[in-house]
DNA sequence: CTTTTTCTGTTGCAATTGCAACAAAAATGT
DNA sequence: ACATTTTTGTTGCAATTGCAACAGAAAAAG
């Protein structure tokens, strides 16, 4: 995506934009699939916005177990300013995809160089508007967890994707191995869930493709 | 706390802080301990802000189980906007003690009736400031959440407890009842898994003062 | 087109957890 | 001060979960 065109400077015109670019200073930076994009360390300064591709936040237990505490898509917001003081766990942003990333510092944002630019005052209702977003993924994140079974947090996940695609049938957006990370359950276990699922025929599982039999909850609406 | 030296009026004088309010059409109102200040229902509109007391976010299981998403304090802000489109579950915002509430309709703050209101733009920022406080909170609470079993998540619970009152002695914010809410597992296995994790030398609990005596992980830094 | 790596699928076993049910203590209301 | 409600503290038991270890399938790398 350019980020000329990302939500962030909706409602703001190329030149405006570009020139807030410069007196954001804002600094934009490309990375391949696994790279780290940002490793957490106490340096709260900068925003990361990701423009195109998409990355997960994850936590790295002491044991080497992962915990995939967000994941980031197109426009999504990261950086140390929206975390919690660092556990023990090393907390990380790593790509997925390849992804374009454009940093600002906060200082820049909170605090206008010149009120008087053009757009500035949109670029800041914009990012309330994505934090706003990010602040609902989050929310959501922490319903998926609060279900005390896996099953129950399985079935809230495939009815919160059958409900993107609109659609019982639907894609998982990642492998089974990532989602266990994302439900922070243990992947044996979770597989074994699934296959009592399938087996009680609540689901079809075919590949990455999962047809949702029967929804009993966690759904919209 | 006063409306006007609350945190989203930071920085803006008292004239231009009232005549915003005005502006804005914000509604104060008082609630009871106990008393629902608001349960979501698919009306996205309002933005809450808790100028005065503690309320909780919960999520009420058809069994009626409840799941506390989150604790909300002075200046903390809710609404359904920052929800995910609901489940099966209730949701909705309890007064733990005595709350002052106002209410402003997002509409009056993402589109400013009048950019040249003094202030507009700071009370803008400031919420983008609150805003960043409840994507930590939240990004705490997954933190919490994350992790695999009850001793884990109690002790990263009052690790984070013990760095908030900056001392291995501190004081439950809230009742075990709650916690076990809080931390969405079973309250009679959390008070076993309590027990051993007293046994065992690890925590003094006396009342509602616990004693971190040796803090293995999850703390900060 | 191999080789290597990652992902899926499975299982036994031990440990943890949720559930239900209860008694005692503490807090609250009248 | 007494009655009532809520919270704490406990336990047995069944079910779920994590852990470890593995084999085959699929995907990525060379």
């Amino acid at each position: 995506m350019d980020l000329l065109q990302c939500p962030l400077f909706a409602g703001v015109t190329k030149e405006a934009a570009s020139r807030l670019l410069s007196c954001f200073q804002a600094e934009q930076q490309d990375f391949a699939p696994g790279e780290v994009i940002l490793r957490y360390d106490g340096t709260a300064s900068r925003i990361g916005i990701l423009t195109s591709g998409s990355a997960a936040l994850s936590r790295v237990r002491a044991d080497g177990s992962v915990a995939i505490s967000q994941l980031l898509e197109e426009s999504d917001l990261f950086g140390e300013i929206f975390s919690f003081s660092p556990s023990l766990d090393i907390t990380e942003v790593r790509a997925e995809e390849a992804c374009s990333v454009v940093f600002i510092d906060k200082h820049h944002i909170t605090h206008p160089c010149c009120s008087t630019c053009a757009g500035h005052l949109q670029v800041i209702q914009n990012l309330f508007v994505l934090l706003s977003r990010k602040v609902v993924q989050l929310d959501e994140k922490v319903e998926l967890l609060s279900k005390r079974t896996t099953r129950e947090k399985l079935l809230c996940f495939f009815a919160k994707q059958a409900a993107k695609e609109n659609s019982a049938v639907f894609h998982m957006p990642f492998a089974f191995t990532t989602l266990a990370e994302y439900l922070s359950v243990d992947r044996s276990a979770m597989m074994r869930e699934l296959k009592k699922m399938r087996e009680e025929g609540f689901i079809r599982v075919e590949g990455r493709t999962v047809t949702l039999l029967a929804l009993p909850e966690g759904g919209d609406t």
